[in-house]
RNA sequence: GGGCCCGUGGUGUAGCGGUUAACAUGUAGCCCUGUCAAGGCUGAGACCGCGGGUUCGAAUCCCGUCGGGCCCGCCA
């Protein structure tokens, strides 16, 4: 037996038992006679304290150092008064030590485990292994742990099934690109990753198995983010013989019970907040939202139709939008700060912004382009912005998606700013109907928004002939604190109706028999109506760890450049395997 | 594919045209019986990511390159 009890474990009950434990020098403090030693695992930490009384122990105790992995044997006693340690679960008490055995001794770490931060992220990721010692990363792992765990659970009560699919299956070019796998077996050809199980687990709804899920890995090969990693995962999850509404409140009651139950002290609002695609894209210019804060976006196009300010006018003649965003309080902004968002204003495409400030006592407004306008008009911005004294209006002047992107990342620079977003408030939202599809102009055709096997709103269905671009979605996207944390789906099960939409995506018969031909053959052996939803586990587990980005939250993720910094993968591999596999490299 | 930021002992920083390259921490040795970021003394440790250029002289300026991060495009 290497150990009686955990680092976390012993309290004064434990008092005047002998016991062993085994764990990690986490630090060590060292008066001569008398030493003291935090030992840890991952359940916590212990003092032990070495007398020079039993010699052999002081003796391994004085060698010890940082990381060294010891095995103590000693008896349990508390702890003078004076000395207890508050801060520590087990600070009551301390391990007298008899015995020590050096199960391991360690090098000097590159990185402190007991004390966090600091570093540059790499020294992290290429010493993964220390980093996860530490107590952020266990407390991470550990909620993501206990997220998935009630996940399982609650779908299992829910009469879930868990049905794993294969993580070698074939490519298509629709989406994201795929990693390939190359065959040996058959020369010149791939398996690819999934970039999620879509078409598994509706086939599974055609095979009856009418609620199942999966956390599912996924793969992308695509270029990274903070919240994004080429390997992820998702709680895939499809339905049959239901319609939006069921799979929107079944993902409610998950979401509610698991934010209730694994992060209590987060205030979360219930219900979760609907809004259409239309609607958050025209109040927040994004379809993903942080709800935390208003700063909502307001139209102005409809005051600005005879304006002679021909900036205004030629983008509203253009078919654009004039709209604002009110930043309360940042009248006093400088030249220097009005240009940091003109940045910002651009990096969404618009090419200017437009600004008035309010002077806080009252005085007259300056702006970058009242003199412009007709007598009336900034008044009459001003009140429909509800500008108050102190505000600093934004105004952009484009067509409606550089406008709403502009406002957008102002809106949440303002935020950030401002802080307005609540670290400790949850706020999700059901973005609904989604349009259909998304014109290429490159390619001069439609894309599907979500992917080819979504279905229409019954009432839209006939727009799929007369005006596909404003035909909407049984899609929908489950938003966090301005995250996109899930999307779904109710799936197209009519033949008729896929036939239509591959045409408009100017899919060919032949193209669609060869890429999806065991979809639709399938479909056509009795296919349910069905419909599902994948939500993200990093972003979520992210969002209630309070980290920045999903590395925080994966074991061992990889750099922006999609390397592995531990393994150093990817690699080079012998020739001799490239043969195998009849690849030659160009 | 593009934009921005970062790269100095093990770690985190300072130095931004001439310094024995500074500080903290870690680390090594010694002292120390109640510490919990223990304390005290002494010491070792970087030629400044890499390559090139400018200059009498470069960590410091310029160009390139490599690595890391954030973002756009891409991706749901």
């Amino acid at each position: 037996m290497f150990r009686s009890h955990t680092c976390g474990e012993l309290r004064l009950d434990h008092v005047g038992q002998e016991v062993t434990l085994a764990g990690w020098v986490h630090r060590r403090r060292d008066h001569g006679e008398l030493i003291f030693l935090d030992l840890r695992d991952r359940y916590g930490l212990t003092q032990v304290v070495f007398d020079r009384v039993h010699a052999a122990a002081h003796q391994a105790a004085e060698e010890a150092r940082s990381e060294y992995v010891l095995q103590v044997r000693g008896r349990v006693r508390a702890r003078p008064a004076e000395a207890v340690n508050p801060h520590l679960a087990t600070g009551g008490v301390e391990l007298e030590a008899l015995s020590v055995q050096l199960l391991n001794p360690a090098r000097t770490p590159p990185l402190y485990i007991a004390q966090e931060g600091g570093e540059e992220e790499s020294l992290r990721l290429k010493y993964r292994y220390l980093d996860l010692r530490r107590e952020r990363m266990q407390r991470n792992l550990i909620l993501r742990h206990r997220v998935i765990k009630f996940m399982r659970d609650f779908l299992d009560r829910e009469g879930f099934l868990e049905i794993e699919t294969p993580i070698l299956i074939k490519s298509t070019p629709e989406g994201a690109r795929d990693y390939l796998v190359p065959s040996r077996l058959h020369p010149g050809k791939f398996y690819a990753l999934p970039q999620s199980p879509q078409q598994l687990k509706q086939l599974l709804m055609v095979a009856g198995y009418d609620r199942y899920f999966q956390i599912a890995r996924c793969f992308r090969d695509e270029d990274q983010r903070s919240d994004r990693q080429p390997e992820f995962t998702q709680l895939d999850m499809e339905l049959s013989f239901v319609e939006q509404e069921d799979v929107l409140t079944l993902l409610e009651r998950l979401f509610t019970e698991l934010c209730q139950s694994i992060t209590p002290h987060k205030r979360l609002s219930t219900p979760f907040r609907r809004l259409t695609y239309a609607e958050a894209m025209e109040r927040y210019g994004s379809d993903k939202p942080d709800l935390r804060y208003d700063l909502e976006l307001v139209d102005l196009s409809d005051l600005l139709t005879e304006t002679p300010f021909q900036l205004f006018r030629n983008a509203l003649s253009a078919g654009g939008k004039i709209k604002g965003l009110r930043a309360p309080g940042c009248a006093g902004y400088s030249r220097k700060q009005l240009d940091e968002l003109v940045e910002i204003s651009r990096s969404g495409g618009a090419s200017g912004m437009a600004w008035a400030s309010l002077p806080a006592d009252g005085g007259d407004i300056r702006s970058s382009f009242g003199k412009n306008l007709a007598p009336g008009e900034l008044a009459a911005i001003v009140a429909r912005m509800g500008g108050q004294p102190g505000d600093l209006l934004l105004l952009i002047a484009d067509q409606p998606a550089i406008v709403a992107a502009g406002l957008d990342r102002l809106r949440r620079e303002f935020a950030t700013r401002l802080g307005l977003a609540d670290p400790d408030e949850l706020s999700f939202a059901w973005i609904v109907d989604f349009p259909m599809f998304d014109w290429n102009k490159d390619e001069g055709r439609w894309d599907a928004m979500h992917h080819p096997f979504t279905s229409p709103l019954d009432e839209d269905l006939h727009l799929l002939e007369s005006d596909p671009g404003r035909a909407r979605a049984k899609a929908y996207d489950l938003v966090l604190n301005g995250y996109e944390v899930g999307g779904g789906s109710i799936r197209i099960y009519r033949r008729d109706v896929q036939q239509k939409v591959f045409d408009l995506l100017g899919i060919s018969r032949e193209t669609a028999q060869m890429q999806f031909g065991h979809m639709l053959e399938a479909f056509e052996y009795g296919a349910p109506p069905h419909g599902g939803i994948a939500p993200g586990i990093d972003r979520i587990v992210m969002l209630l760890a309070n980290e920045a980005t999903i590395r925080e939250v994966m074991a061992f993720p990889k750099t922006q450049q999609a390397v592995d910094l531990m393994t150093s993968a990817p690699s080079s591999v012998d020739e001799r395997q490239l043969k195998d596999l009849h690849i030659r490299l160009r």
